[in-house]
Formats: structure tokens, C-alpha cells, sequence
DNA sequence: TGCCAATCATATGTCAGACGTTTAATTGTC
DNA sequence: GACAATTAAACGTCTGACATATGATTGGCA
């Protein structure tokens, strides 16, 4: 746990400092760092700059901060709902500024979640496939709106992933699959569209309620492709209105 | 962009309206917030507490901080390679301070990277071909350390995974595939054993030279066999030590 | 003796003011 | 007109202080 005292980045090095500790297994989860003024003497540097490393490490959920007489920071067990959080705000963020094609984000969604379809169709449970059916029944009420219906749709392929069973999995597919949403927000879906993605989503529960893997892989292909050829369908309609200014 | 001056969590409510803004798009890629006096300024709170707020986006690298007279904290453009670190950082967290089994985290690890092998098959590179066949040249040298192997592996899997040509399939498997490392290195790797790993390599990057998806697929389904076996040969031998004491 | 309330100690949360350092723009001189 | 010195803006850091939360201690009372 050393540091260069001379580069105008200590509050920096000293949250690498104490992450590398944590990582490497130095700090065990539940364990109490030093006080800030402990930590400050220990670094040689003043407890702001100790602040401004710790809220760095909080901002990653690595350390939680407790106030009061057996208060300080102690190393954070990072849960499955932070990591979702972290993991869908980051991919969020991705895609957003580095003009992500659709289509490459679409087939990256799919081609991973096309990658459960075996396993959610062996372990799925009636509670996934209840969420399922409810879900595509909302996505046939009349009157939604476009933005309901998107999470709605996210709602439906998240319970598709869930029923692999495999926590892991939900947490890298939660970025891939939440973060679309945006992107599809940009869709405006017709009546007719809606139709179409609903009997999709049930052909994939009726597969699934089956345990054909194999079946929920097809119908989950036939979705990318026509998510896909709506999008090019909205593209080229936004670019032909370009084109009439 | 209003905060609660009574909770004690200034420095968090501030940095949460600020990455809302970016999120939604109020503050753009690559635009100047304001000085850190004058946020001090607008959310009525010192200096130090927007300094510890800006902390926390730069932890997450929302934004980025330059000194001098045209200095400040400027929206951050995500790149990959940060959004790479930082999933990596993460997972490999979440795996091993949540008990999650080898089993189920070669599971996801696997489940996963399968899906890329079609993408794979198509679009490889002579690039990505030569990463792999040197990956598995190193592997087969003699006097390999166990971390140095997996290392290797690790390259391996990753140029089969870039193959597929998007980044956002890239970013999303680097977590899953990085994030094993740790649980592969408890594994000692007998030459037996090795030998078997880089005929199965020499079967993927065959399989994906003949740009035969279905084939780079079942190699890896094979693969996550053996590995499988592997581990469990290694729990069951070091349970039975345990019995034994 | 046993319990409850007041006090205390500790640690984080926040503030105010200051100084050093970096950097770019401005100014002044040759 | 070009180059060097000055200046101003902004971040990085420090010092010292006060406010607040909370567990532990202590003292008094029944």
C-alpha cells in the first residue's frame, strides 16, 4: 500500500491502493478499513483526500460507510442487484456514446440471449412462465404506449433469462438486454408490429413451456431478424424525411 | 437537478443528478460542467462535497478532470476498453465474494461464449486465427506455470470471442470469460490435462479456420466438459485431504 | 442487584478558507 | 512579428473546525 506522494493523483492511487487489497483478498468482505484519520496518517495525506478515495470505492459498491461510534468503512459485499445496476447503467452509457449501430447491438443481444434458450428450457418454472404469459398479454392491450410496451418487452425476455436458473447469467445478460431499451424507444410500434412481436413471444413461452431449447432458439432468431428489418423499416423512413428537407 | 439539503448524503444526491443529466442527455459528450465553485454554487453545498461527487463520476469514468485555466470535469465519452476494466472489475468481485460455484459460473462462462461461434466462424480474421494458434503453441511449452496457462487461456478464448466482429458481444464476454481466471487459477494443471486443453484449442481454431460454426461450438461445448471434470477431480481430491485431516 | 437514562467517545458528514500547481491566454518587449 | 514574462482560472490538497449519528459507558434509582 504505497504511493508517490509527488503525482497530483493521491486520492486516485490510494482508492487502487485499496482496491487491489480487497481484490487480492487482503481485505475480507464485512472488514472494517481504518477510520479516515487512520487512513490519513497511514497515506500521509489529509482526510479529504482519504474521502475522495473511499467515495470512489463506494461509487463502485466496493465499500459501504456507516456513521457513528463503530461507524467507518467496511469492505461491501457487491450483490447481484448492484452489480445489475452498475452493469446496465455502464452498457446503457456504452452504447449511447460510441454510436452503436442497432444492428450490432441487436445481434449482440440476441446471439447471447439465444444462448439460454437450452438451459431456461430445462429448468424454467411455472413462475417464469407465468411472467412470461403475463407479460405478452399486457403487450396486447390496446393503448399502451410505446414506452410501456418496450418495458414490458424487457420484462418478458428478462423472466426468458432468469429461468436458466444460472445467477451469472442473468447479471451479463441484464446489461445486453436493458440496455437495448433505449434504442427500441426510438421505434414506433404499429398495431400490426405489435401483433406480430406478441405471437413471437408466445411461441417462445409455448416452447419453453415445452422445454423444446431448441424451438425457443428458432422462434428467438425469427424475433432478431424481424426486430432487425423494423428497425432498417424506421431507418429508412427517417432517412427518406431526411432526404424530402 | 434538486437536492435534499437535510439527508446526510449530499455528495451522493449531487453526484446522482449529475449522472441522471448525463444519462438523459442534458449534458452531452464532451461538454464542460461547471466549475467545481460554481456547482458549489448551484446546489448551495462546499466544495469539498462536489469534489467527492465528482469523484464518484469519475469512478465510474462518467467524466474526466483536467487542471489549468481551461480545466474543469468534461463529460466523459465511454470507451470500451474502460467499460472492459470496469465489467471485468466487477465480475470477477461478484463471483468470488458470492460463493458462486465453479460449476455455475463455467456454466454461464460457456453458455455464453457458444453463442459467438457462428459470428465467429463467419468472420474470423487471419488476425484472430494467428492470436489463437500462438495461444496454443504457448500453452503446449513445457515449464508453462499454472498462471502463465491460464493467461493464455484466457487470450485464447478472448481473440475467439473479438472474431465475432462486435464490440458489444466483446464487451459483454469480457466479464464472463476474465472473471473465470480467478476460480481457473485454484486448479493445478497436470501435463495430462494440458495436453487435452490444447488439442481441444487446435479443434476450435480448426473448426473456425473452415469457418464451421457448428463445429467451433460443439469443440467448446466439449470443452466446457472437460473443464467441468477437471474441477470437480480437483474438489473431490481436496475434500477427501480435508477427510482425511 | 438489575435496569434505564444520561453522558461520552468515536467516526463520518460537511463547511470555510487557504495555498500550491497546472495550463492557457494575455500582455509586453525586442 | 515572434518570443518571453505575466496573469488568471481551475483543479489538487491541506488545516482546522463544527455538526451529527451511534454504540459504549457510567451513574442513579428502584
Amino acid at each position: 500500500m504505497k504511493i508517490d506522494p509527488n503525482s497530483p493523483d493521491l486520492s486516485a492511487q490510494i482508492a487502487k491502493a485499496i482496491r487491489d487489497a480487497i481484490m487480492s483478498g487482503d481485505l475480507l468482505v464485512g472488514e472494517r478499513l481504518p477510520s479516515e484519520a487512520e487512513l490519513a496518517e497511514q497515506f500521509d495525506v489529509s482526510r479529504p483526500t482519504v474521502r475522495e478515495a473511499l467515495k470512489r470505492l463506494g461509487a463502485q459498491s466496493l465499500i459501504r460507510t456507516q456513521r457513528g461510534a463503530t461507524g467507518g468503512a467496511f469492505v461491501n459485499r457487491l450483490r447481484f442487484e448492484d452489480a445489475y445496476g452498475q452493469q446496465i447503467t455502464t452498457s446503457t452509457l456504452l452504447l449511447s456514446m460510441n454510436d452503436v449501430s442497432f444492428s450490432t447491438a441487436c445481434e449482440a443481444r440476441y446471439a447471447l440471449e439465444r444462448s439460454v434458450a437450452e438451459l431456461a428450457a430445462q429448468r424454467r418454472t411455472a413462475y417464469h412462465l407465468a411472467t412470461m404469459r403475463a407479460e405478452a398479454h399486457r403487450q396486447s392491450q390496446p393503448g399502451l404506449t410505446d414506452e410501456a410496451f418496450c418495458a414490458s418487452d424487457v420484462a418478458f425476455h428478462r423472466a426468458l433469462v432468469d429461468a436458466a436458473g444460472n445467477p451469472v447469467i442473468s447479471y451479463q445478460l441484464a446489461g445486453a438486454v436493458e440496455a437495448m431499451q433505449p434504442l427500441m424507444n426510438m421505434i414506433t410500434f404499429s398495431a400490426r408490429s405489435r401483433e406480430t412481436i406478441v405471437g413471437m413471444h408466445s411461441q417462445i413461452a409455448d416452447a419453453l413451456e415445452a422445454q423444446d431449447g431448441a424451438g425457443v432458439d428458432t422462434h428467438l432468431g425469427a424475433l432478431a431478424d424481424y426486430t432487425l428489418t423494423l428497425a432498417q423499416s424506421v431507418m429508412d423512413a427517417r432517412d427518406a424525411a431526411k432526404a424530402s428537407n
